[in-house]
RNA sequence: GGCGUCAUCGUCUAGCCUGGUUAGGACACGGGGCCUUCAAUCCCGUAACAUGGGUUCAAAUCCCAUUGACGCCA
């Protein structure tokens, strides 16, 4: 255990992410668990996870899930805790209740904290009043100095209590590694609570013991924690442990400047798993939300973060949710990433979020077909069947003429796809595909002096006839993909809309 | 209401510490090239130091004030 006088070392850091599981992983937090992760790496430290769940009315199990399965898809991994199923799983609040109530009660022995009896009508009035005459409404102190035996004789009693702290009468400065220092009057405060019973610890103090026993050397959290900083200070002090190093992180925004939340839109790491974003793309999108490298690279995978990441460069000011450089990183990703993996991630994706159509007939060869020509287009996996469709269903609902090119007439648009069934005519089964089509075509084309310099005669029908889009991939590409038959089945289809 | 934090293109930001830059990059946006559409890609472009006052030969940069935004508590 940490000498509670000495200053905390910087090399080998302890840092920690205590998310409630109380709703969906957040963005934020996700933020959050990767600047934690990144120092750590960086400075050859641990990272550690710590749920913080003592308020049982509002933890449930499958937040907690979430959290735990949006760090690991992440790739965010935390590196100890207590033994669970052969592997290490988070350390969680509600099973360390005895080491809470232990400092709970020295500091209530040592006279440092006390219990507290009045009712919560009697505060409101209090603070009511104190309002009214403008002065910050903050607990009187009424049951500081009780005498040790009606204290006695209430708990006896079984009156309702609850534990404060005596909090000083001075100002109190912390350093922040993000802004410097950061300076509070603590008289403002007055005596907080901070446990509701020797079972029931608050936020603060379970904060403060846990990051002591588990020895957290930096303290790097969201901006919104700054107001409590000094509240756990006291309690440290109060017990005579070490000040952690702090480091607070600029809130992530949404468009209006407000704290992101769901009136934003989405805002949970599941949700964008559910659009089919990869990892690694949110990763790099989240690291250069606060944060940017010395030079101007801007394309980083984890390693290259942990290698470049500097805490003390974080941005101040909060950062407005972006979605467009979301997509971005997300396209830049889709193309970038070996074809295997990203084939990988897609399979595992329509497995976790069947699109609605029916793919029994479908076989992973083909999706990889469909995505491998629709990569430079789409922003998310499920961008891929709203705008094409085309590959999942037979039936392509379109206007007639969309089939027509920009001064066309239906005669000629109609010749147009007749000459383009007799070219496909010409391609064996075997040999469909693209590299042949286009040298078919282009040969056509060079043969014949109405498609020469204006390709987009024969070309556009081909095009919406296979997908029944006005934008889409192009023609050659979709029709290796569809194959022979389908092809040629839908050149047909579109002739007889022609016609009637 | 009290306390706290923050402020460079529309957005993310570099530059600020150690005053002198055509204030740089990326996303988005606009124009153009390529071209069978849409993407991708290449070229070009629009666009910012919140305001006011100091200090200084010189201020995005240092100091003060104001304003605004946000956060926490109530």
């Amino acid at each position: 255990m940490l000498d509670p006088k000495t200053p905390q070392q910087l090399f080998a850091p302890r840092v920690r992410l205590a998310p409630s599981p109380t709703g969906w992983f957040h963005f934020g937090t996700a933020r959050t668990a990767l600047f934690n992760y990144l120092f750590a790496r960086k400075n050859g430290g641990k990272f550690i996870l710590r749920i913080e769940d003592t308020d049982k009315k509002r933890s449930q199990k499958i937040y907690e899930e979430d959290i735990i399965n949006g760090l690991k898809w992440l790739g965010l991994d935390w590196d100890e805790g207590p033994e669970r199923e052969g592997d290490f799983g988070p350390y969680r609040q509600s099973e360390r209740l005895d080491l809470y109530e232990k400092y709970l009660k020295q500091l209530l022995a040592d006279g440092k904290a006390y219990y507290c009896f009045c009712t919560p009508e009697e505060i409101e009035a209090q603070k009511q009043d104190l309002i009214s005459r403008g002065l910050p409404p903050k607990y009187s102190g009424k049951c500081r100095d009780l005498p040790p035996q009606l204290v006695a004789q209430y708990l006896a009693e079984k009156k309702p209590a609850v534990i404060r702290i005596k909090m000083p009468k001075t100002t109190l400065q912390f350093d922040d590694l993000i802004r410097g220092k950061v300076e509070f009057n603590l008289d403002l405060l007055g005596d907080l609570v901070i446990a509701k019973s020797l079972r029931e610890p608050l936020y603060n103090f379970s904060v403060v013991i846990d990051d002591y026993l588990m020895q957290i050397t930096h303290v790097i959290r969201g901006e919104d924690h700054i107001p409590n900083t000094p509240k756990q200070i006291v309690i440290q002090e109060a017990l005579g442990l070490p000040r952690p190093i702090y480091a607070h992180l600029p809130m992530i925004l949404g468009p209006d400047r407000s704290k992101f939340s769901k009136r934003h839109g989405a805002t949970a790491l599941v949700e964008y798993q559910k659009l089919g974003y990869l990892p690694e793309a949110v990763v790099n999108f989240l690291a250069l939300l606060g944060w940017h490298p010395a030079d101007n690279e801007e394309i980083m995978d984890l390693e290259t973060l942990v290698k470049k990441f500097e805490l003390t460069k974080v941005q101040k000011g909060g950062a407005i949710f972006n979605f467009q450089k979301l997509n971005w990183f997300n396209n830049q990703y889709l193309r970038i990433l070996p074809k295997e993996r990203v084939f990988n991630y897609f399979a595992d994706y329509v497995k976790k979020y069947p699109p609605p159509f029916d793919l029994s007939e479908i076989n992973q060869e083909y999706l990889n077909k469909i995505l491998e020509i629709e990569l430079p287009r789409i922003n998310n996996f499920s961008e891929l069947f709203q705008t094409c469709d085309f590959f999942f269903t037979k039936e392509l609902k379109y206007p007639p003429e969309l089939l027509i090119w920009k001064g066309e007439s239906v005669t000629n648009t109609q010749q147009a796809l007749t000459d383009v069934l007799n070219i496909i005519n010409q391609i064996s089964d075997e040999d469909f595909n693209r590299i042949n089509l286009q040298s078919k075509f282009y040969t056509f084309i060079d043969n014949h002096l109405e498609y020469q310099g204006n390709r987009g005669k024969l070309l556009w029908p081909l095009r919406v006839a296979l997908s029944g889009k006005q934008a889409s991939a192009g023609p050659f590409e979709i029709a290796e993909v569809l194959g022979k038959k389908e092809s040629l089945r839908r050149i047909k289809e579109a002739i007889n809309k022609l016609e009637a």
